[in-house]
DNA sequence: GCCAACACTGTAAACCTTTACATCATTCAT
DNA sequence: ATGAATGATGTAAAGGTTTACAGTGTTGGC
């Protein structure tokens, strides 16, 4: 329909009277050609109002100068703000973010590897917390395009990693209970093969062992950090009659599902029971009561990730193959000292 | 570093002992060629490793099989349901999709548009209600690029378009709050030129006309639909002393802002005062009171744009060029009957 | 036994760049 | 004045596909 044909850079040569070699060297190479003959071509660029293909550039340079972002769930809260990171870094740099939804299907994940193996992205930023499937097996790591694993790293692999001290935050968060006065503390989505619950639920255990206490595994409740998995993770407690006067939860989300069971059940919070989230997603503040988390930098995450892909992808060594920020506390009003021993 | 040299259509085609052109046609047109022959070249590419290279294949076709999504923020919780939507119906017909974040930013939105010209996006999904800086201003609209727009219909243009009717929308809500017996009912979130709130503004005005309720012009708030402008929206009624008994608001965010500035107020809602917003967020059941509103279908939305956007790729004629899904009233807590008249 | 139709395959052009190498003119040191 | 170095430009190859067109062999109808 709009085939209007667009100009080639034959079209400008012609129009400036010069080879094509001159235009492309006019455009990214400026230095290299006379100054006169530079301003002819931009004129005749800008009467021609060309614009290179990148296509054809791309299959010469054999590079696309496109990120391909695989995330598991881009509806995450979690997600969304990396991701303006990572595209405002990759905005900047004068490449473009592709992203694939996987939702954790393993066919998915394969499918969208043909962006890389057909060379339609240069690199790879991993949120999924492994290897995409397809790419794990074979021993020739030689294989593996270029990536950055940023929020969750990958597992058993030297993938480069950007994101916070999981474990570090994780004790952060549980001292401040225990500061408060809390011994009886539960730990809400433990999941032993997602690295980030781990590393999390790591933290939790050595801030108890830090402070004496030993770990009730009654208070130790599985869950996938999801809203729903903590809100049936707080029932289940409930049956079980083991309660806890605090709750630890591996994420915001989950930390909401518990919020929500203990609201149901007309509970005074946090007089009654305190909770501690980990994410600051955006909706933590708006919680009733606002909920006390660790707070993930995210922006900044998404930055650092996309620039360490990129510092790889330019073939230079990076400083560091790990970027770990500060997680930071943030107080708010779902947290107070127990009302019980 | 991981330049392997990957395998190339002539790789397959030397080891199948057949030409390039039939490797090509094995995989493309499989009935146009004997069956013998297309298993060796299965074979053939199954041994290489083969994947035919994006960029080559672009440059011939004329297409990249890429949808660029422009959107003011990605990070906006409207935001992400839907584009798991275009995801989903952009994968399943073999296309990719490019995220531009233009933060409403003129430069970016012109920025991006680099990708609609230098072919590597073959349409457009824009979330901006307005054409991208840079395309608007010339009258050859012939040369304008696929696209739809979705969420937000482009003012003055007819851009085909993907969403709820915002006006039928607004005006469900409005007669929802008057059906609880509200007679002062302020609009939050007014907007002259952003089209999505004047349709929901003028839905407002319509329920309160069909009720014989004349508009106080006291009660009508602009603000940018943030939650901040919400609050300070609120706010706003409480000094100048002209206060509704209910507030619809443009949409969650800006509902999440007043009930914040009530709540700060220790006002008992719905109590004392009745709140309505739109779009049904995820947070919305989650708030306290958990917030009534009106209900977007955003997976649906999502797919049934990047639905229409395709069908317009492929030249084909779309049964509509605007798509109005059904919104829906959610009823939960933030609304009840007035205490006082 | 001949010709047309058909099924399959190959040849080569086209898609649009970037860039190694060659060419030519100019400058500068000697 | 000469040769080398420098600077500006051009020529042509290469990057990996798709596809129009041509070619070949086979089938089937008469």
């Amino acid at each position: 329909m709009q085939q209007q044909k667009l100009a080639t850079i034959e079209d400008v040569a012609a129009m400036a009277g010069v080879s094509i070699a001159t235009v492309s060297r006019a455009i990214n190479e400026p230095t290299k050609v006379a100054d006169a003959t530079r301003r002819r071509v931009a004129d005749a660029v800008a009467r021609t109002g060309y614009t290179t293909n990148a296509m054809a550039r791309s299959l010469r340079m054999r590079r696309s100068n496109m990120i391909l972002i695989l995330a598991p769930d881009v509806g995450d809260p979690n997600f969304s703000n990396i991701l303006v990171g990572l595209e405002t870094e990759a905005s900047k740099r004068g490449y473009g973010v592709l992203i694939g939804n996987t939702q954790n299907d393993p066919s998915r994940e394969t499918d969208y590897l043909r962006f890389i193996s057909s060379n339609q992205a240069d690199g790879l930023i991993l949120f999924t917390g492994h290897l995409p499937y397809g790419l794990g097996q074979s021993p020739d790591e030689a294989r593996l395009p270029p990536m950055v694993a940023v929020n969750e790293p990958v597992i058993g692999s030297d993938v480069p990693f950007v994101g916070v001290d999981n474990f570090e935050g994780a004790r952060i968060a549980t001292e401040h209970l225990v500061s408060q006065g809390h011994r009886r503390i539960a730990f809400v989505g433990r999941a032993p093969n997602r690295e980030i619950a781990r590393l999390r639920e790591g933290g939790y255990r050595a801030a108890l062992a830090g402070a004496g206490i030993a770990v009730d595994p009654r208070l130790v409740i599985d869950g996938e950090g999801t809203t729903e998995s903590g809100r049936a993770a707080a029932e289940l407690m409930f049956v079980r009659d083991s309660l806890p006067t605090a709750f630890f939860c591996v994420n915001d989300a989950s930390a909401m599902g518990v919020m929500i069971a203990l609201n149901a059940r007309r509970y005074d919070l946090p007089r009654q029971f305190s909770i501690m989230g980990f994410d600051d997603i955006s909706f933590a503040s708006f919680l009733t009561p606002s909920l006390t988390t660790m707070k993930q930098p995210r922006h900044r995450m998404g930055e650092a990730a996309m620039e360490l892909l990129l510092t790889l992808l330019a073939g230079e060594q990076p400083k560091s193959r790990e970027v770990l920020l500060r997680s930071e506390l943030i107080v708010r009003n779902s947290v107070s000292r127990p009302e019980r021993g």
